[in-house]
DNA sequence: GCTGATGCGTC
DNA sequence: GTCCGACGACGCATCAGC
DNA sequence: GTCGGAC
């Protein structure tokens, strides 16, 4: 028996997929909604017909939530093993171009200015010409490819992951490779997340993935909407998602602990860790669902822990699940050792200084009872029942009670001096949320507050481009230290190396402005002034003499062999950007090594006021001009144009609409009078479109506008010039654009017949004229509707119902009608045609309303039937009779 | 056998 | 308030190239 | 892990 997905050719789900990525949110969620509806019914016939079988959604679920899929392993490949497998599979020089563009595929310059840092959408660049106009690949087909690519990767059998990608390579268009590279790099890009995709599958999907971490199961038992699951609970050996703590924001702690006493424990710094326990068998999982049970013992004779845990539960104890974190112990010092200290608690040695330890902190289940529903208080105490401490393999977290911000101060100073990582304060009465953040717990750490941590300056020495919604731009940065060793006599900075790198702490608009300032300061080889530091060269150097200094948060100071200054940070990010300094006002990397040995390299060292005022106004004082600059202080973005500068804004028909304009002729205008159009109507203007631009403005398709074309609307100028003349956004019809984005296409075919005719605007003389023209012409237009139409999503036999049928969507005076997209859709999902005027080719016409006043006469003919007609028919899988849903005819 | 790249998991 | 993606550090495993 | 931004 063939599964469904066997019958879903790939590049259909491609299709679709394109449609969701370039959609409007709404209509992204609407999309998915009606492919896994059409998806479950056919499922469901398919189950009628051979009862026992298994088929699920989860052939698709996996293609659209790849993240999420722990069904199958890693396949061992990310943008440079792709690229490298590209350039072999394909035969490609490695200096040739396209081979430089997937290698750099971040790099503006050899990637193209429009998809650098999309690594999908580069290889569909290189591909385009190298690979099969259309696929013959189904859904199926691709799932087992990625199967035994993750199989072989497991093998390490590099040649069958060649072989498998040459094998795919050969049978798929490069629109199919590009959705294909976005699996197997586990983001898909498509504005649309797990939360949208789960509610839009079935309402308990989230809450049953959370506890079982298991895609398959969700589409297996959740298959019908209407059905609800009754319980979903933690359950033995399948990992949930644990629960996490929400961040504190001291200022307001006590609101937070919604004005109740709540408990403080000790936040570990170790690697979250659930074990699972029946009898002699143990399970440990990851905070994401991984499996270590081989690193830590599946029974009491193996492992690096169950060994010692085994002994220490209490006797009764058969079924169990713990929550917890698993650290390292020292074995002479007594003491856990901090997780930035260089080691990896999964793969201790028995005979080095170091042990795992658990640190139990919750129960979940117990002898078959399921505590969840259980307030934490109970928990708690049920914890203390089963399991015995044992300094330095297992210990159960103390708990300490904090009514107020004071006692929250108190405890944090405590952690402080003891090194720890921070607390975690809990509700008491709070039950178990398996992956929630925010109901119940929190977590304070040191460097969450102003005054608990050194300012740390650094100056940016190298910049790194960015990745999807940052691409094309630099968007993180290579900073350094001044060089204790070669400072003068005078005390003259003259050398700096490199600490670390630091990509988040400002706004979007704070990372232009930044750009615009390090523009001077570009240098093409690294500086002589900034000593070597071993990896990583950056995309760009930048001149430290004059470059900019960042003031840096960060929790710790490590030391490190990945930096020239042999220090590094812990969680570093932008705090400051400090116009005020040079970089001779920087940190020198002796202070990197009086900060990392004063307190284990923990930053905070000092306490805070025990009164509670001392921390609302701690804001205050103690960051001296260390505002981030703002918007407008410094020098323009970079990307506004300067002429623009004088325009006053007279209309709004372009508001909030950013536009790019390559040339003005078809409307007789010149490009500079366009842009300073679009800037009085309230648009703005760019010369290098991004994914915010509305659309791209030129007169005649160009080897420019053929690139941008993929990922914008290419529209004319007359169009711009009518719009800013009628004071409002006309709808684009297929005569308005050189090509349009497929949402925008399927837009423009509701709003527009095949001519280019509006039916809901009126039309002036010349573009009447036009339109006739148009029509003698029959020139691109019109293709481009007919293989619109041909995109559309149809399936197999014997899911196609419609065939044969072609249907024009009506209104209740007989009139074509846009509306009914959802019937549209349904009708095309099932093999059906839809055409959007009246042909002689229209074999039905489907009215939204029931009732209407179309003759017999102007039928010709033709079946006339109202909406339920197409649900009806959808619903019993087989074509209806379209007598019994004529609607009444009105005189 | 060493080293640097690359990927995959943790935080 | 929630969700999401773009960023930071690490250690370990693996592999290609010397 | 942190962070900013979209919704």
């Amino acid at each position: 028996m063939s599964s469904i997905s066997s019958r879903v050719p790939w590049s259909q789900l491609c299709r679709l997929l394109d449609k969701v990525k370039n959609g409007k949110r709404s209509g992204k969620k609407e999309l998915l909604s009606n492919f896994m509806q059409s998806y479950r019914d056919m499922l469901e016939k398919h189950r009628q017909l051979n009862p026992n079988d298994e088929d699920s959604f989860f052939p698709a679920m996996r293609v659209l939530l790849p993240a999420l899929d722990k069904n199958r392993g890693a396949y061992g490949v990310k943008e440079k093993k792709l690229a490298d497998l590209y350039i072999k599979i394909l035969g490609i020089k490695k200096d040739s171009p396209d081979a430089l563009k997937l290698i750099n595929y971040r790099k503006p310059k050899t990637a193209g200015g429009s998809v650098a840092g999309d690594f999908a959408e580069v290889a569909y660049y290189v591909l385009k010409n190298r690979c099969p106009a259309e696929g013959h690949l189904t859904l199926n087909d691709v799932d087992t490819y990625l199967t035994t690519i993750a199989a072989d990767h497991a093998a390490k059998d590099n040649e069958g992951v060649t072989s498998t990608m040459l094998v795919m390579l050969r049978s798929m268009s490069a629109t199919e490779q590009k959705w294909l590279v976005r699996v197997l790099l586990k983001d898909m890009q498509l504005g649309i997340g797990q939360t949208a995709i789960f509610a839009a599958w079935h309402p308990d999907s989230r809450d049953y993935y959370d506890v079982n971490n298991n895609l398959m199961k969700v589409c297996s038992t959740l298959r019908d909407p209407s059905v609800r699951l009754h319980e979903i609970e933690v359950s033995l050996f399948s990992p949930f998602r644990p629960m996490l703590a929400e961040r504190a924001v001291l200022e307001n702690i006590e609101s937070q602990m919604q004005n109740k006493t709540y408990v403080a424990e000790n936040k570990f710094d170790g690697e979250r860790s659930q074990i699972h326990k029946q009898g002699d068998k143990y399970m440990y999982f990851s905070r994401n669902g991984f499996d270590f049970t081989s690193n830590f013992g599946g029974s009491p004779k193996e492992g690096l822990l169950t060994p010692h845990l085994h002994g220490l539960l209490a006797p009764h104890v058969n079924e169990m699940i713990l929550d917890g974190e698993v650290v390292c112990w020292h074995k002479t010092h007594n003491v856990v050792v901090n997780k930035g200290e260089h080691f990896d608690v999964k793969n201790l040695r028995d005979d080095g200084p170091l042990q795992v330890c658990f640190c139990a902190f919750d129960l979940l289940l117990l002898n078959g009872r399921v505590l969840t529903n259980l307030p934490l208080s109970a928990r708690v105490e049920l914890l203390k029942t089963v399991i015995r401490e044992s300094p330095g393999r297992v210990l159960v977290s103390q708990q300490e009670q904090v009514n107020d911000k004071a006692d929250v101060v108190r405890c944090l100073n405590a952690a402080i001096d003891r090194r720890d990582e921070g607390l975690v304060l809990k509700d008491p009465d709070s039950v178990y949320r398996p992956a929630a953040r925010t109901k119940g717990w929190i977590k304070v750490k040191p460097d969450y507050v102003d005054s608990l941590v050194p300012e740390l300056d650094l100056v940016i020495v190298g910049g790194f481009y960015g990745a999807g919604r940052q691409h094309g731009v630099i968007s993180h940065f290579l900073l350094a230290a001044a060089h204790s060793d070669t400072i003068t006599d005078g005390g003259r900075v003259t050398r700096v190396v490199s600490v670390c790198r630091v990509g988040s702490g400002y706004t979007s608009d704070e990372l232009a402005a930044l750009g615009a300032k390090l523009a001077p300061c570009l240098s093409k080889v690294r500086p002589s002034t900034v000593v070597e530091c071993s990896k990583d060269k950056p995309h760009v150097w930048y001149n430290p003499s004059n470059s900019v200094v960042l003031q840096i948060r960060a929790a710790e100071v490590s030391t490190t062999k990945s930096y020239g200054s042999n220090h590094t940070l812990r969680f570093p990010r932008v705090e400051a950007i400090r116009a005020d300094k040079t970089w001779q006002d920087i940190l020198t990397t002796a202070q990197l090594e009086q900060l990392r040995q004063e307190a284990s390299g923990k930053l905070a060292v000092h306490h805070l006021p025990e009164d509670s005022d001392g921390v609302g106004s701690g804001k205050k004082g103690v960051v001296q001009g260390a505002q981030l600059t703002t918007r407008g202080a410094a020098l323009p973005l970079h990307f506004t144009p300067a002429d623009l500068s004088s325009v006053t804004q007279t209309g709004s028909a372009l508001a909030g609409k950013e536009v790019c304009v390559l040339d003005g002729a078809g409307a007789g205008h010149t490009k500079q009078q366009l842009e300073r159009m679009v800037a009085e109507a309230g648009g703005s203007v760019t010369q290098n479109p991004g994914s915010d631009t509305f659309c791209v403005v030129c007169s005649k398709s160009t080897v420019r506008s053929k690139n941008l074309s993929k990922g914008h609307n290419i529209v004319k100028p007359e169009w711009l010039v009518r719009s800013i003349e009628s004071k409002e956004l006309l709808p684009w019809g297929p005569l308005d654009a050189i090509s349009l984005l497929p949402d925008k296409q399927l837009e423009a075919s509701y709003t527009h017949d095949r001519h280019g005719d509006s039916y809901t605007r009126h039309v002036d003389v010349a573009r009447l004229q036009t339109i006739l023209d148009n029509m003698q012409a029959e020139q691109v237009a019109d293709v481009d509707l007919q293989e619109m139409q041909e995109d559309l999503m149809e399936f197999d036999e014997p899911y196609h119902i419609f065939s044969r049928v072609t249907a024009l969507m009506v209104d209740e005076d007989g009139r074509p009608t846009a509306d009914g997209e959802m019937t549209r859709l349904q009708l095309q999902l099932y093999g059906a045609a839809t055409v959007i005027s009246l042909t002689s080719a229209v074999t039905h016409l489907v009215c939204r309303s029931s009732d209407c006043s179309l003759s017999w006469e102007q039928r010709e003919g033709r079946h006339l039937v109202t909406e339920a007609w197409v649900e009806d028919t959808i619903r019993q899988g087989k074509r209806l009779n379209e007598r019994t849903y004529t609607p009444s005819i009105k005189s």
